[in-house]
DNA sequence: AACGTTTGCGGGAACGTTTGCAGTTTGCCC
DNA sequence: GGGCAAACTGCAAACGTTCCCGCAAACGTT
């Protein structure tokens, strides 16, 4: 199917549009170039209506490879069934085609070796610049790319050195925290992400700062440290509140992680917001339609992903780090304590 | 590593290798064209060994101006957040790899023109074929591409003209309502898909069948069309359970309805599983974890991608419509009535 | 009217790869 | 060692587009 009614069908290329408007190849090319602005000649038209009328279209691969570059850009993730994966891409499309670039992804779970291979696939499809939303702290892709003049961008994590554009973590962990003591709780749970990104130790710092303002104490038993997946907030979850002393709220790092809390919480006869105080971060679709909407720490996909590309397109050289502050969503979720 | 410097200045091409191993750029190019069974002569060992050192890679644009062919395919989903559209995508990117293909995906919501955009978005990027995961019955795109003779696929759905891989969504339906059956239920709602989706329509035919063989009424006020989304489930529960006569087991034709389902019912204080069964469809991640665990229908995203991909590159001509038989899950979430 | 400047256009050489053709070498069998 | 097929090799022509260069006409200024 693929080969034999493409092969019969007639492409339209250049030359069929040149010789149909009585103009040459190149004429028609520079007309049909939209870098430059449009002409207004009686020729441009024509040819306009012409390369129109019999359907041309530019062939990309011959276009690419005389131009070097292929408006191409590749995303790394480790999974898009993340719903925050799935948004980030999401974003970076929407950012990308503004720009008239295409996005194209690939997936390469939590394994180093696969992220590594899963790069040289995308390299290997001849993308101009690749955005990494993986999570590890510990390594050396950045560092290679670096090296070999690939041009990169860090999306949700940074490593302090590649040019990357991320959520303000820090701040997000304050935030999140600064509102569970706001409301008065002063017995507070924290579940952090995996101790390899970025986002997990800095949520943690945020957290921590807040409590240390308050003056209030964080034992080494109140402070978990989990993977992103629903699983890992079920676990955690279970050590915290599977014990007389359980905190009345917990901040957790991640939304799925405050979902599998919740669900835990349920399961142990407490009310979500009455019994116990929640806070999710990234503010994903799921979580405002829960029985009980949860508080969470939103996180602005859109810009984070347009400060990437220009990061990753526009760069001047200098591999610059932006955050983007992240904004506290206020549910059902969080109440004051009850007495 | 040798050479890095070299490397680093321009990107090595054919001409270096050949070059550097003293052959012609044909001699390279056949000897690195994985296509054909790899020569195990003195010249090829040599070439391999030089290409390697050198860090050649294939220029995709290049190949795929000569060959005429991308191998990339382009996938059409609505949107990625939709865990299942994630699914089935994962899947059909691990498919297009296993066929030394390459995957690229483009959403457009559930606009019928977005779509026809971003088709032609794929079209223009020069993919080979087209996986439509999109969900309109009511659709003019799969009939615009039979006229135009590009290759594609219906995934997940079918207009029962193009070629389609898809589950088999009668007998599904069919399942899960057996089940609820099985275990004792006689009132029993129905919330179906939307109704411009093959799936919805087909799941809810199986249910229907399931109550007629059993010789179970199912009144109109007991089924309802909904869209895809978590909203539309917990929309649809509180017309379907905030009423004296309420069923005692739902059945909804996706997993996000039935999370939404799950929802209302807790909110108007019943337990799901007890007081209310609730079966889902797709079987995604979240479901297997949620508090009651969600009995649901399983959908078997790996085996439709690799079907579709069948279809989509092994065509023989004829447009066949396959479908693969889902399995019933069953989990906390049904279990008898209470009497 | 002479002058520089801009603008429009066509010729033709790239970009890196594949492939038909033809010529050469190798391996094998009798 | 002769003969024949199979495997290998190099040349050169594509694939469709872009872009440098040169030419000519149009335009504006003095």
């Amino acid at each position: 199917m693929v080969d034999t009614e493409a092969a019969e069908r007639h492409v339209v290329t250049l030359k069929d549009v040149a010789v149909a408007s009585g103009v040459s190849i190149s004429t028609v090319s520079r007309v049909l170039d939209d870098r430059t602005p449009r002409s207004r000649s009686a020729t441009a038209d024509r040819v306009r209506a012409v390369a129109d009328e019999l359907g041309y279209r530019r062939n990309v691969s011959a276009s690419s490879l005389r131009r070097g570059i292929t408006a191409t850009i590749g995303v790394l993730v480790p999974r898009l069934t993340d719903a925050v994966m799935a948004m980030m891409f999401e974003a970076v499309e929407r950012a990308a085609h503004r720009r008239g670039y295409f996005a194209v992804v690939a997936t390469c779970g939590d394994d180093a070796d696969e992220e590594r291979r899963a790069t040289e696939t995308l390299l290997g499809r001849g993308v101009d610049g690749v955005v990494l939303a993986t999570a590890r702290l510990d390594d050396a892709l950045p560092a290679s790319l670096r090296e070999r003049g690939i041009p990169h961008v860090l999306a949700l994590r940074t490593d302090d050195v590649s040019p990357s554009s991320l959520g303000d973590d820090e701040t997000g962990g304050y935030l999140a925290v600064r509102h569970l003591l706001d409301l008065g709780h002063r017995d507070i749970g924290v579940i952090t992400g995996p101790w390899f990104t970025s986002s997990g130790r800095d949520r943690r710092a945020g957290a921590e700062r807040a409590l240390r303002e308050a003056g209030v104490d964080l034992p080494d038993e109140r402070v978990l440290a989990a993977g992103y997946g629903l699983d890992h907030g079920i676990e955690a979850a279970r050590r915290l509140l599977g014990r007389p002393d359980r905190p009345t709220a917990v901040f957790a790092a991640n939304d799925n992680l405050a979902v599998g809390v919740s669900a835990v919480a349920q399961a142990l006869g407490m009310d979500a917001g009455t019994d116990l105080s929640i806070v999710g971060y990234n503010d994903i679709p799921l979580v405002s339609r829960l029985p009980v909407p949860l508080t969470s720490v939103h996180t602005h996909f859109d810009r984070i992903a347009e400060i990437a590309l220009e990061l990753l397109l526009d760069s001047d050289g200098v591999a610059r780090i932006e955050r983007t502050m992240p904004t506290l969503i206020p549910r059902a979720s969080t109440a004051p304590p009850r007495s």
